[in-house]
DNA sequence: TCATAAATTGACCGTCTGGTCAAATTTATG
DNA sequence: CATAAATTTGACCAGACGGTCAATTTATGA
């Protein structure tokens, strides 16, 4: 009478539906949503093109689906960097190598969705951060207060200083596309160790200056 | 024999080429290459849809040449805001306005064009920088050794100083509708003077302490 | 004023694209 | 094995899109 499939078949599904999500977290991170094309990602994930809207509703659902599956781990992991670190030194480190492997992963397709997402007004990384910020802040806030020896931060310092450390960072693997004509130049590149140890001491040392100086 | 129009008739068909590149520019940011309609971009420059492939070979041809009349004042602009400035500080002081004024202005619609060239691995950014970098590095140079108070800074340090300026001035507005929505909860904003005074402070004291300490 | 060339129009074309459908195939159940 | 539900297929559609063209209007120079 109502025979629901159990297992064979629903696994197969499920792991169609992966494959599409998977094809097309690599399409749209390299032609964004305009760009991208139901039939290639049907083709790469190598189902029949119907299958994408038997799983998903239509292109933005399955869009949106993708950006789900990207934002939420994402801040998870960040949430952890930041606090299972030992001091400030340890999580701005973390962050970096974080954001390191987030935004260059994968030909750099996280770096793809957050510049497209930064292109049209961040909508949905800002709709989670607006959400998420208060607690991120709150995660360094020890880290910060401890580095800096006081008790007490005014919290316009102590939320610039945060948006300070992680725009920094970020920017660093955001921008990489263009800085690295320069860094090749010089027979340099972001990913030596060097690089990473100039710009975590440039954001502690930023930060100590800031607020230990005039 | 051969007329050619002197004067009424080549300014109109001038100042209309200009507002299609102007309607062309506004769309593009808006909605990137992809996204952007031919018959919109006309629509908003109030000419005949032909009138684009009169005045341009094709869409790519349009794009193309927007681009090339955002970057190139921009890195004119660039050059002056440094080369103009007395000290390191200034120089800072002025690529942070300049990039304030850039990005944010017409609605952020350079922050957009830079965002989705990020997004596709900044073939045209990056084309430019790698001619301009090294000129730039060279620009900075004196600024930087004068500051530290040396006569020669190694240039893997000179290059990644720049950069680690640059990357972090350009981060503060490129990331700026991310990290709006932290500020907004406290009611912060990266317009106010005090931000400006954070961000250019942490670059500065970042440098000294990364040159001067350990 | 008239011939000429540039500027401008609106209709038009082929293709691509997101999305749908009925039919076929596979799968699980009784 | 028969049945019905779930899954999968390939053909199909309507609209949007980039791009073109012949025809018309406008300005120019003699």
């Amino acid at each position: 009478m109502a025979p629901r499939p159990k297992n064979s078949t629903k696994e197969k599904t499920a792991e169609n539906r992966q494959h599409i999500l998977d094809s097309a977290e690599k399409v749209f991170a390299a032609k964004g949503f305009d760009g991208a094309n139901m039939r290639e990602i049907a083709a790469d994930a190598d189902v029949n093109k119907f299958m994408l809207y038997y799983h998903f509703e239509d292109k933005r659902t399955l869009f949106e689906q993708v950006m789900n599956t990207i934002i939420q781990p994402a801040f998870a992991r960040l949430n952890r960097a930041i606090e299972g670190a030992a001091d400030l030194e340890e999580a701005v480190a973390n962050v970096y190598d974080l954001y390191a492997d987030l935004l260059t992963a994968h030909n750099g397709r996280l770096r793809s969705f957050l510049a497209r997402e930064l292109a049209d007004g961040a909508p949905r990384f800002g709709k989670v951060f607006k959400v998420k910020g208060p607690e991120i802040v709150l995660l360094w806030k020890p880290k910060i207060t401890a580095y800096l020896g006081v008790d007490e931060l005014p919290y316009q310092d102590l939320v610039r200083a945060v948006i300070s450390i992680m725009s920094t960072t970020v920017a660093t693997f955001l921008t990489e596309p263009v800085f690295r004509n320069i860094l090749e130049v010089y027979g340099l590149s972001a990913n030596d160790p060097e690089h990473r140890e100039h710009v975590i001491q440039s954001i502690i040392g930023g930060l100590r200056y800031r607020f230990t100086t005039g």
